[in-house]
DNA sequence: CCTACCGATCGGTAGG
DNA sequence: CCTACCGATCGGTAGG
């Protein structure tokens, strides 16, 4: 059955982004995996082609996911300030809807062969430059501070990115919540200092 | 000679920070690190017990940097504010001055054995407490106001230790300039906004 | 620091 | 999805 094959290879995705983001791609073998869905690891290909193919299609998906999520911003008018919290909170969203894949994402990528490797880092890059404009608009007209752009991007984007590694399963808070905070950290400091500003 | 012996062992473990941050901990063979020694990989073996030793000696010595970096600061008598930047200071000195082993620290812990894994993650449960202490003393004392403890804790050390990632080697900005521009970003906001606070 | 070597394990294939 | 198997590579040791 279509179906069944379907669920089958989602079942084996899923569970090798729990392991890969367990104990590493490299320090995760086939044997380990196939142990996990109880078949023989010889079994696991012919479902996929290689290890490999796995550690791709995770990074690149939830890549096309994050890139879609901001797209659909860009059809808004909004203030730079709402622009990012909206674009953070989907950010947030999708790395937490799925956190072992993220985890892959963020932090396996590396043991990707090229070209793939070297694709996946332009991705990224363009990514970050996205987060890194609206910050720069922000600053253009006002909203914001002068401060250096590129550094606030990219401390923000290790703040929200790290989430997965110190948020607790079910507990905690929602994703929506969560990003309401980091965004009310970033933009308004944890001062209670009334500051004269420009 | 007693000097060249330490010196070999260190470019030893330098070399061995350097590749198992590029490439990750179980991707590096003892045969990478001994061709990038000029020597065969069971003379290795003379200098080191095993593989691991490598691992453990630097996540337990960055460890001890850090955790006396911030007692030094315990003898002064200063605002949380304050106590804060310092301590973001000290630390972004430390993972900024030799970043191949702050990143093995960081990220290649998790392939420590037992009980090596347990107490390091003790450790650096504590450190962050250390930090969480700070924020509170702030928030308790009217300095900040009141923001999730824990999670402003975590955002700001998880932002703070991904600067090695984007932060090019002898470019950009010294550490100490850095940790100034976090620090604000952190207690002061984005926003250019003044807001009437509590 | 070297040569020679070990048992274990790796990703993957052949053929059913 | 299985049995049977392959060549390559792994961390590490013996003995010098």
């Amino acid at each position: 059955m279509i179906t069944s094959r379907k669920n089958r290879k989602q079942e084996l995705e899923q569970k090798a982004a729990s392991l890969f983001r367990e104990r590493g791609y490299t320090a995760t073998s086939m044997r380990d995996l196939a142990q996990h869905l109880g078949i023989e690891a010889a079994s696991l290909y012919s479902h996929i082609k290689s290890k490999e193919e796995l550690l791709h299609k995770t990074c690149f998906d939830l890549a096309e996911s994050l890139f879609q999520s901001l797209d659909a911003l860009n059809t808004l008018d909004l203030t730079a300030s709402d622009m990012l919290k909206r674009a953070l909170k989907n950010h947030l969203e999708i790395i937490s809807a799925d956190s072992d894949r993220a985890m892959v994402f963020l932090h396996e990528y590396r043991h990707l062969s090229e070209p793939g490797r070297t694709l996946f880092l332009k991705m990224r890059k363009d990514y970050e430059q996205r987060f890194m404009l609206i910050i720069r608009s922000g600053i253009r007209n006002g909203e914001f501070r002068k401060v250096d752009e590129k550094i606030t991007t990219l401390a923000l984007l290790s703040a929200v990115n790290s989430t997965p590694v110190w948020l607790k399963k079910g507990k905690d808070m929602q994703p929506g919540a969560l990003a309401d905070l980091l965004s009310d950290i970033l933009i308004n400091g944890i001062s209670s200092a009334v500051l004269e500003r420009t």
